[in-house]
DNA sequence: ACATTGACCTGGGAGC
DNA sequence: TGCTCCCAGGTCAATG
C-alpha cells in the first residue's frame, strides 16, 4: 500500500500523539508478519519515552530511551492512534498503550508489514542499510542516478522499484514520475541520458512533494492514523488510468505487466 | 554481481 | 447467492 507520501503523511499524523509520550504497555496479538514480531517487545520498551519519530524510505523509525522501533506497513499496514478502550479491530495486531489515553495501533490484514526493535544505530539495519538516498537528500541528483545506472540490464521502471537505487518509490509514484519525465518504463537504463536522468530526478521530487501535500493517494485501503483517506487519486496521470485519455494529448493510456507489476503509460508522451 | 521468479497473505470485485 | 479467478500502494530469498 504506501509509499514515501503515504509514510511520511503518517509520520507527521502520529508525531504529536506519539512524541515523548511514555509507552506504558504493548500488547501483541500475532507475530507472525513479513518478519516475525519480538515476542519480548513488551519487555524492552516498557516505560520507554519516545523520543523521535523519522522516515527512512518506506521505513518508519520510533526513537525511544530504550532502543528503536522499526516500522513497515507492508501492502495493507495501517498506524492508527486511537483511544485506550477502543473496541478491537480486525487485524490490530500489535497496540502501544501510550501515557496519554491513545494507542498507537498496527493493524495489517495482509500481514507483509513488520515491527522490528534494535538497540543498534537503525542505519546499519540489514534491511536499512542497502537503501539508497532519500529523493529529497541535497546530493540526489541525476547524477547520482545516473551512476547507479552503470552497467545494469534494467528497465528504468524496474530500476526506480528498487528501493537500493532510489529509496520510498513504490508503484504509483514510478509509473508517475516516468510520465512526468516523458520516459518509456521500458527503456533501458544504459540508454538515458544525463539530461534525462536530471529530468527524472527533478520529476521524482515534484511528483513525491505534490503527493506529501495531499495527503498521499487512497486506491482502495490506505489511511492515515486517523483513519482518513489521501487526496492524490484525481491527481493521478496515468496509474489506474487503463483506456482512459491522457491529460495532455488526449491518447489512450496503456496499460501492461512489467516484471509482476502493473505499468501505465501514455504512448505518445512516453515513446521508447 | 546481477536479473528473474516465487513466496508470503487477505479481501474485494468481476464473471459465470 | 455463491463459487472461482484475478488483482492489489512491497520486497526478500532462492534460483539461474
Amino acid at each position: 500500500m504506501p509509499e514515501l507520501p503515504e509514510v511520511e503523511t503518517i509520520c507527521r499524523g502520529i508525531t504529536p500523539f506519539i512524541l515523548n509520550k511514555k509507552i506504558t504497555k504493548i500488547i501483541i496479538n500475532r507475530t507472525d508478519l513479513r518478519w516475525p514480531i519480538p515476542k519480548n517487545l513488551s519487555s524492552y520498551l516498557k516505560k520507554s519515552v519516545i523520543s523521535q519519530i523519522t522516515r527512512r524510505s518506506k521505513y518508519i523509525l520510533l526513537t525511544t530511551t530504550k532502543g528503536t522501533v522499526i516500522i513497515h506497513l507492508g501492502m495493507s499496514g495501517k498506524l492508527l492512534i486511537l483511544p485506550k478502550n477502543h473496541t478491537p479491530i480486525k487485524h490490530e495486531h500489535v497496540i502501544f498503550h501510550l501515557d496519554n489515553g491513545y494507542t498507537l495501533s498496527f493493524v495489517d490484514p495482509r500481514r507483509f508489514g513488520t515491527i522490528l526493535w534494535t538497540t543498534n544505530d537503525p542505519n546499519e539495519h540489514k534491511l536499512i542499510k542497502p537503501l539508497g538516498l532519500e529523493p529529497f537528500a541535497s546530493n540526489f541528483n541525476g547524477s547520482y542516478l545516473q551512476a547507479k545506472a552503470v552497467n545494469r540490464k534494467i528497465s528504468i521502471k524496474q530500476f526506480l522499484m528498487n528501493n537500493s537505487n532510489v529509496s520510498g518509490m513504490g508503484n504509483i509514484y514510478t509509473n508517475e514520475a516516468l510520465f512526468l519525465a516523458k520516459l518509456n518504463p521500458q527503456t533501458l537504463v544504459t540508454n538515458i541520458s544525463a539530461k534525462q536522468w536530471q529530468s527524472l530526478a527533478k520529476q521524482i521530487q515534484v511528483i513525491l512533494n505534490q503527493a506529501i501535500e495531499q495527503g498521499g493517494t487512497t486506491l482502495k485501503d490506505y489511511r492515515n492514523s486517523e483513519n482518513q483517506q489521501g487526496n492524490f487519486k484525481v491527481f493521478l496521470q496515468v496509474y489506474d488510468r487503463k483506456d482512459l485519455k491522457c491529460y495532455k494529448c488526449n491518447n489512450i493510456i496503456q496499460h501492461f505487466r512489467q516484471n509482476q507489476r502493473s505499468t501505465y503509460f501514455c504512448p505518445q508522451c512516453q515513446k521508447k
